[in-house]
DNA sequence: CGTATTACCGGACCGTGGTCCGTTTGCAAG
DNA sequence: CTTGCAAACGGACCACGGTCCGGTAATACG
């Protein structure tokens, strides 16, 4: 019987070289999309500015929606953090349909101010996107509100018809092509929200 | 003056050989698609069953989102006649709510049908999906019923969200993996529209 | 039928995302 | 320090979507 535990292999061990390239690459990511934008930066021309070669790059990020993810979820910690931590009426404490439609405008704006990064993060054959772990705990979190709100609405279903609303294909095509003021999207979202969960 | 009109040059007079090749390909891509399954279909395999250059494929349909919804908007053509044209509640001569409800079951049905068929027409960078003449004149028809129904609303916003929650990406995610019967979804759909446009 | 025009053809070619595997290297135990 | 080995590296490699352009042949016209 050992004297000492083991290491806690949560987390089993990541060798310094490793750490050292998954900063590399995130800098030059960082650094190449916002000097040529998203859509014009290769994985091959992150790898090279990173330093490092392709197979690594692949290695730590599996595709390129992924590395957008990590590069996303950097900046929305502390938003995630609001949802569960934070102030009225956004965090906890305020009626259900109030603490909706803070979330609807925040993630709004967000997706808004990065829209091209969040075009490549949601853009995955198939339903890549509704499978990773930032959106199941916003569904999670919006699954939650609804049934607060009205019991007897179906959740599940309504959730995923928010977030579909939220979608940063929807809100960079509205805000984009169709030329519809930001404002406007939010009014719009906000009025879906309590027309969908008013009090009957 | 000359004594016979111009031909009309609507359709400039295709070529009897790239007619031929169009409905080579045409078939060979259902083909391929029933037999293989629709993401397992490389456009080389589709150039070479059709007995054809890759370069006329491409010319021919832009790329492969194009060519999937070729294959759709065969199948679905008499569905688009049916809203305009045919019986009620599809067509005209029911209240737009239950117009809409009808539209959306359709949809749905049909979507799930050919799910694969859909996510690969649908799955294009940024919202080329939502710039699509069939997606514009779906988008058409929503916005009409939403502002028959309820004036008072977004009815551009709107239209955008319920056409979202149509999207084969989620239909596909929720009675596939989220293994959602589509009987829920369409009642699900339902109960959204009813909701959000009922009479105050 | 012969000829000119020109749309159309086909496959070589390119850049990209993603994989594979022989080689290197950090790390820990002796 | 030496040694052993798993972990990580990196770039050659692959398949695919999409483009390009020199050659070909269908059509229109005389």
């Amino acid at each position: 019987m050992p004297t000492e535990l083991p290491v806690r292999d949560s987390e089993p061990h990541e060798r310094a070289d490793a750490a050292r390239n998954r900063r590399r690459i995130v800098a030059a990511a960082e650094r190449l999309f916002a000097r040529e934008g998203v859509a014009n930066v290769s994985m091959d021309a992150i790898a090279a500015e990173a330093g490092v070669g392709k197979g690594t790059l692949f290695r730590r990020f599996g595709d390129r929606a992924s590395l957008a993810r990590t590069l996303i979820s950097e900046r929305e910690a502390g938003f995630q953090d609001d949802l569960i931590r934070g102030a009225p009426p956004l965090g906890p404490g305020a009626p259900p349909v109030e603490r909706l439609v803070a979330f609807g405008t925040g993630l709004i704006r967000f997706k808004a101010e990065h829209s091209d990064l969040f075009c490549a993060a949601e853009n995955g054959q198939d339903g890549v996107r509704l499978r990773g772990s930032p959106y199941l705990s916003y569904r999670q979190h919006v699954r939650m509100l609804i049934e607060e709100a009205d019991p007897g609405a179906d959740a599940d279903y309504l959730a995923d018809v928010l977030l579909a609303a939220l979608s940063a294909e929807l809100i960079s095509y509205l805000s984009g092509t169709a030329a519809m003021p930001l404002a406007r999207v939010e009014r719009g979202f906000e009025d879906l929200v309590r027309r969908l969960l008013s009090a009957p």
